[in-house]
Formats: structure tokens, sequence, C-alpha cells
DNA sequence: TTGAAAGCGCTAACAA
DNA sequence: TTGTTAGCGCTTTCAA
């Protein structure tokens, strides 16, 4: 029926040239008389030629292909981080190969997109072994830690900027004249949790506050539930309750008001972390901590990119600022 | 520092073995003495030795690569989907080469999938043109639209029973007894939008109603939004509204709730399509028809991986069952 | 079971 | 500007 796969010899047979004359036509920079490209051009399409980039690839040492390790996705966070990190990267002319990572196989992972020569690596809240982290430095692989970081590892990594984030949520419930003011940990093994509980407990201290509670939510829906109502099941209950992350915070809310019956933000206040897209949602209105992602990505993006550029891989650790959305899931500070 | 990449002849030369060992001991089935592989692997292990997956795709014509196309990741099915996809794949043995669809660039894009060399592709909500398709057909590349169908293209598909589903609701809501019945569009080139629909009208036929009014939401949420604004413009307003999908259904609950001061369900009844999770939120409780989304996958699978395996390509659509999901967004039928 | 040899489709010197 | 010539790292006959 059709001749099953046309190579460039095909193509410089039709068009009367060398194979390399072939390559040439289908290479951006080099150099090609005008009419023999066109030539070539219009046999290929004649042909139906299509340049096989794995060939191209294994000679070049430059596969366009970035590997991206994400953890989940029911955050809605990720998705976006995905959505927007395909589109800039093809539009630099790269291919993302996605992977999602199950807990303990994300070195095997790694070993797998080494094996497809990636020129990249972007681990979107998933980590790595140290010893997996020398090897791609060793190959000359940038990996960059997306919203995590690990200090001992050459890995770079983007974070917001947690530790300011938790304190400026401190500040917003004691400025707001909260008085038991609890917290919902996410996963306590990620730098973004410790950093935001971190920066939270600094901002408390800072009004002479000490945290009232304190549960962990694994920044998981129907665990944060579960830490909601444990946190709530005593006598006396906290009035305010800073969350991890907004993922977590929708599932709290449901605790509060459905179950709970109380009301939010006249009988507790809510705050999360990241603005996702829900949390301007009116059934939520969640005021929250904006994680600047366009931002992130723009930081990963450069760090990545500038590395397989130079075909350097050396650490570098962006912070990007943040800054709290004020909606009405939390009672609002009058006074200046 | 390092080596710089190990190859299969550094491997061989430290086992003391030919080059073509060293590849038969990484390849499953391959007849090599016992005692052979080992001395081989220990040698691979010492040097740090992988494979290079893309040679190897190169010569054996198995990329292990499928690629997949997605049009947009703010509604919430699409993560899922992608999730769940790759997992699948993952554990199947392929990799996942992912692609953003601009609207008019999907062409584009399956001409880089196909430079690829991928097995197999998967198009989440995004259509081919037909000489595309064809291409594919012919080079042997099994596609499969993922919640799409378009009945003159070569290529297979997935959906679920959208007919069965609007009809669904169409009952739903006459047993619950309303009078003034309207419809929110999604995107109205879209099979699913157009199957929905006009299951919905039968089945308001069936009970001799016919729909009140229809605006279009486009299956974005702004949209959806300012099309509500429009539908409750007028003097006399419905008192049920079915959206095309559940991302819009938020959009116009919020619209009704918020905006309008009507209560749902009490002064209008909404129902969704696809039961996302946050359907299942505590401030939407939403009723709507389910998407069997493990189901879809499973039939994607394979249908996808029969076709890699017997290098052949034909048509096939499945259609799966759907079923509705009563939560308190509608008023519920008391007979009966 | 093993090794030698022949490529897969392409890019990249090197001459011409 | 063009063609010739080597390979990239691997799998796969084909003999041994």
């Amino acid at each position: 029926m059709s001749k099953k796969v046309v190579t460039s010899a095909d193509v410089a047979r039709m068009a009367e040239v060398s194979q390399s004359a072939v390559s040439r036509a289908f290479t951006p920079g080099a150099s090609v008389a005008p009419e023999t490209r066109s030539k070539i051009i219009e046999a290929a399409n004649q042909l139906g030629y299509r340049p096989n980039a794995l060939a191209r690839a294994m000679i070049s040492g430059r596969s366009k292909l970035i590997a991206m390790l994400v953890a989940y996705m029911d955050n809605q966070f990720y998705p976006y981080v995905v959505e927007l990190f395909s589109r800039q990267l093809q539009e630099q002319g790269y291919n993302v190969l996605l992977f999602m990572s199950d807990p303990g196989q994300q070195d095997r992972l790694v070993q797998k997109m080494m094996q497809y020569q990636v020129e990249g690596i972007i681990m979107a809240s998933a980590t790595l072994s140290s010893s997996i982290a020398r090897e791609c430095a060793d190959t000359g692989i940038p990996v960059v830690l997306f919203n995590r970081y690990v200090p001992s590892t050459p890995a770079s990594s983007v974070t917001s900027d947690n530790l300011h984030g938790g304190s400026l949520v401190a500040d917003f419930l004691v400025r707001g004249g909260h008085e038991r003011i609890a917290f919902i940990a996410g996963d306590e093994d990620a730098s973004t949790n410790r950093d935001r509980e971190a920066g939270f407990y600094k901002g408390l201290a800072a009004h002479g506050i000490t945290p009232w509670d304190r549960v962990v939510g694994g920044y998981g829906f129907e665990r944060a539930a579960q830490a909601a109502r444990t946190l709530f099941s005593g006598e006396v209950k906290p009035d305010a309750v800073f969350v991890a992350n907004d993922h977590m915070a929708f599932a709290v809310m449901d605790v509060i008001r459905e179950e709970l019956g109380l009301r939010v933000p006249e009988d507790v206040s809510v705050v999360g972390f990241d603005d996702v897209p829900e949390a301007a949602w009116k059934g939520y209105q969640l005021t929250t901590v904006t994680q600047r992602i366009p931002d992130m990505i723009e930081a990963t993006m450069s760090i990545l990119l500038e590395q397989i550029e130079h075909q350097a891989v050396k650490k570098r650790a962006a912070v990007v600022g943040v800054n709290m959305v004020v909606r009405g899931s939390a009672r609002i500070p009058s006074s200046q």
C-alpha cells in the first residue's frame, strides 16, 4: 500500500543529491543553496519524508527530550504546572517525557529517563536519592527540583518563599484577633511543609503566640479531612487554622461546615497555601498564599536551558516571592 | 572526572565477552549462559552502564514511546486521565511523550510524534485532520481519540455513552417536576457536546417537553459564567439547567448563588457531566453523570496495545456506559 | 551459547 | 556549496 518508512536516502535519490544534502536541508543553520533546498523539500513532501528524531538524537547527542516526574495530579497545582511546562518547552523545541512517580520507584524512573538520553529533568514534588542526583550531574544532565529542595544533592531547585509565606499567614491571623490558632501539616518530609510550618511558627512567635494545636494531613484530601476531625474533636476548638496547602484546605472546610456545622469565617478562619484555581471558586473563597507559578516556571526554564546550553551542571536554588490573597475564608483584620 | 557515557563495548571489554553478548544480557528472552550474564551484569554495574534506549529503538523498531496529546488541564477530568494513562503505560513498559495542543497546531504536533517513532497516539479531547489520521494509519501507528470521535477518520475512539447520559439527565429533571429546563452547551464542535445535547433533547421529547432555552459555554469556566448570566437575564428564569460538563457547572453554580442570589436546588436545579472529583466537594455537591474513566482507559489501552502487538491498525470505537450520581444540586424526584 | 559482521537513519568532519 | 566517509550505540542475522 504505502512504501513504509521513507528515509533521507530515498529523498536524496529522488532529488538527485547526496544523502547529506538532504540532512542539511532539514538542519536550520546548514549551508545549502536555496534551489537545492527547495528541490529537496519538494521531493521530501512528495514522498512524505519525516526525519527520524531518534537517529538525529543519537548522532547529534541532542535528544531534545526533557523528562518530567510528577507525584500526583489530584492537587490542581500540578496539572497547571505540567501544562505550562509542556507548552513552554514545546515552544523552545523540546519535547516532554512524562513520568508519574510511585513512591520508591523514583530512582528507577530516573534511570529510564537517562536511558532515553533526556537533556534535562524536572522533578515536581518528588525528590531523588543523592546517589542518583550524583549520577545525573556526572552525566551532565541538569536536574531541577520544582517546589521541593534537598540541600545535600547536586540538583538545583526552584521553590516559593515558603518561610515568608508561613509568616505572612501568622501575621494575618494574629492581626485578625484569633486566639487559638492551629496548623494542619502536609507531608512532613517535604521541604514545602517544613518551611511553611517554620515560617508560620516564627511569625506567631513574633507576636508572642504559640500554636494552639497541630495535626498532620499529609497533603491528601481524605487524610486532611480526618485531620480536621481530630483537630475539632475536643471541647474547646481552634478559631483559626492554617492548612499547609489549598487542596487540603478544601477538605478541611468541608468538614468544618458540613460535618461540624460551624461557619467559616465567623466561627473559624481557614487559610490555605498555593492559590490553585478552585480557591477562587465561590463555594470556598479561600484566603491563601499565592505561589507565582509562572515565575517559578520561568526560573526553572532558565536554569535548565542555560545548563543544557553550556553543558555544565551546577547547582542553583531559586526562591520565588509570595503574597497573600485575601478572600472570604478568614476573618479580615480591621485595624490598620 | 567521570568517564562520560559507558557503552556496551566498554562492558564487553571488561567482562571479556563480545559486544553482542552484552546486548543479549540486557535483552529479556535472549540466549545467554547464566554465568556469562552475571559476569556481564557485574561489569555493567561496575561501570554504571545504561543501555541507550534510542539506539535500541532505532534498530529494533520499537521505541516504547506512546504520545499523548491533551488540549487543556484546567478541567480536572484531564489531569486524572493523564495520570492514569501514564501509570498504566509505565507499568506496561511504555513511556509517555506528552504534548499540549494549541488549537491549529495539532497536525504539526502529530508530525513531531511520528518523528520520535512513537508506537501509538492517544488524543484526549482533541481531534486531528483526516489526512494526518490517514498518514498515521499508513505508517502503522494506531491512534485513539479519547473522549471524542470523528466518523470520517481511520482513528479509533473511546467515548462514554453521551447520548444515553443526556437522556438520563432529561429524565431526571422531568421527573423532578421542572418546567423550564435549559441547556448550557460546551464546545459545539465537540462530539461529546453534540451527543449529550442530542440525548438530552431526545429524553425531553420523550416526555413531550421542549428545551426552554440554550446558551453556549464552550467548556470554559469564564465563558460558562457568562452563559449563565445570559440565561438568567430574562424576566422569567429557568428552574433547571443541564450543563454540558462539570467544569462549567461550577461556574454556573457560582453565578446562580452568588451573583443572582438564587438557591440551588430550591430555586434552580443544576446538573453536570463527568463527575470530576470536585463534584463531590461539599461546596457544590453536584448531581452529575459519571464518566467511568478507568473503564475508558482500559478500553483505550486494549485497543492500543493490541494494535501495536499485531502491527495492524484498524478502526475501533468503544462506547463506555454511564450512570447518574445524585447529589444535592438538583431537586430529587419524589415519586418512584 | 557465542562472536563477527552488517546495518538502523542520521549528522559531522573532511575534501573537493 | 556539495559529496564522501565515518561512525552514534545498539540489535540481529549468520556461522561457528
